[in-house]
RNA sequence: GCCCAGAUAGCUCAGUCGGUAGAGCAGAGGACUGAAAAUCCUCGUGUCGGUGGUUCGAUUCCGCCUCUGGGCA
């Protein structure tokens, strides 16, 4: 959600002063009305990957979205098919009118395997699912099989971020406390302004929806603030559950370390510990 | 001080004509192939406030006690 412009105390974006000098890639980099994909993400993030690598320089890739980081780190090869908006609006007519089931008998009957796969109620992955037949002639598990496999394009040192889940869930008010005192529902009100509504992927994203279904006077503030909490805690959930299952990821309690420096500090001595073994 | 109504899952409450109980929310776990901060799936044992009585058996009926609302003094 860095990606967007405008978005900045919502996604807790990180300030210029915060930088430090150390080059960031891929924030601010499209409107928030622009549509922008994981395989756009993997193309950009590998084309400067790389860049930064000539260089003789290290490459950190950060973030907690976890089908963007797994782009890189599995041998995640995405189809050609791009998203096709009137395709995608037809489909999600037919299911509103006749039931996730009919696109789902659909897909059943063009792609068994991925049908499988697939919870008849998620209709966004069956839509996809079709998208790439109607698109390609062929179903969806003809390409990709084996995305799980572990890519070994890079040498990859990966550090997770946790902490028991009393104090992460503290944590998260506190920092949910402080978007709002740093002027979130003005942030959401300029882009509303400007023009970006609702249904756009980008006003979807946490502290958006909710600060805007406030803003139209579906709820109250302290509501929308507790649910705001409540979908982060959730989405804090979400990114352990993608996370925890990769068992190259080395695992650090922040709690046994004073502040973010002390971290960062931790984790440059790590990387040069590996780094000299190499 | 007296009268009435409550006390059941972390919260709000339902229920058991006496056979140890279930919804919503919160929460937990999982999935994820170009919308992903999106989308989807699964998961409900708790001294039924305490204590005595009646009973084969009490969370349920009765007595007393404690606490919380509301009313009357």
């Amino acid at each position: 959600m860095q990606i967007y412009k405008y978005m900045d105390i919502g996604t807790a974006k990180v300030k210029p002063e915060e930088m430090r000098g150390i080059p960031h890639y891929l924030i601010d980099i499209v409107y928030p009305d622009e549509e922008f994909t994981v395989a756009d993400f993997k193309h950009e993030a590998e084309k400067y990957i790389s860049e930064i690598n000539n260089k003789n320089k290290l490459p950190i890739v950060v973030g907690g979205t976890g089908l963007y980081i797994n782009s890189l780190v599995y041998e995640l090869k995405f189809t050609k098919v791009k998203s096709n908006p009137d395709l995608r609006q037809n489909l999600n007519e037919l299911a509103e009118k006749y039931g996730n089931n009919y696109i789902y008998n659909k897909l059943c009957k063009i792609d068994s395997i991925s049908a499988k796969r697939i919870n008849p109620n998620d209709r966004k992955r069956i839509i996809r699912a079709l998208e790439i037949y109607y698109e390609t002639g062929k179903p969806m598990s003809y390409f990709n099989n084996n995305f799980r496999k572990e890519s070994n394009k890079y040498n990859l040192i990966m550090i997770g971020l946790n902490t028991d889940r009393k104090l992460l869930y503290s944590r998260i008010e506190k920092r949910i406390d402080e978007m709002i005192n740093r002027g979130l529902i003005d942030e959401v009100k300029n882009l509303l302004n400007m023009g970006y509504n609702k249904n756009l992927t980008s006003m979807q994203a946490i502290g958006y929806k909710e600060i805007i279904s406030y803003l139209e006077g579906e709820i109250e503030l302290s509501e929308a603030i507790n649910i705001l909490k409540r979908n982060t805690r959730r989405f804090a959930k979400r990114q352990l559950t993608w996370f925890r299952r990769d068992n190259r990821i080395k695992w650090i309690d922040i709690k046994d370390f004073k502040d973010i420096d002390d971290i960062g500090n931790y984790i440059f001595s790590y990387v040069n510990k590996i780094l000299a073994q190499d």
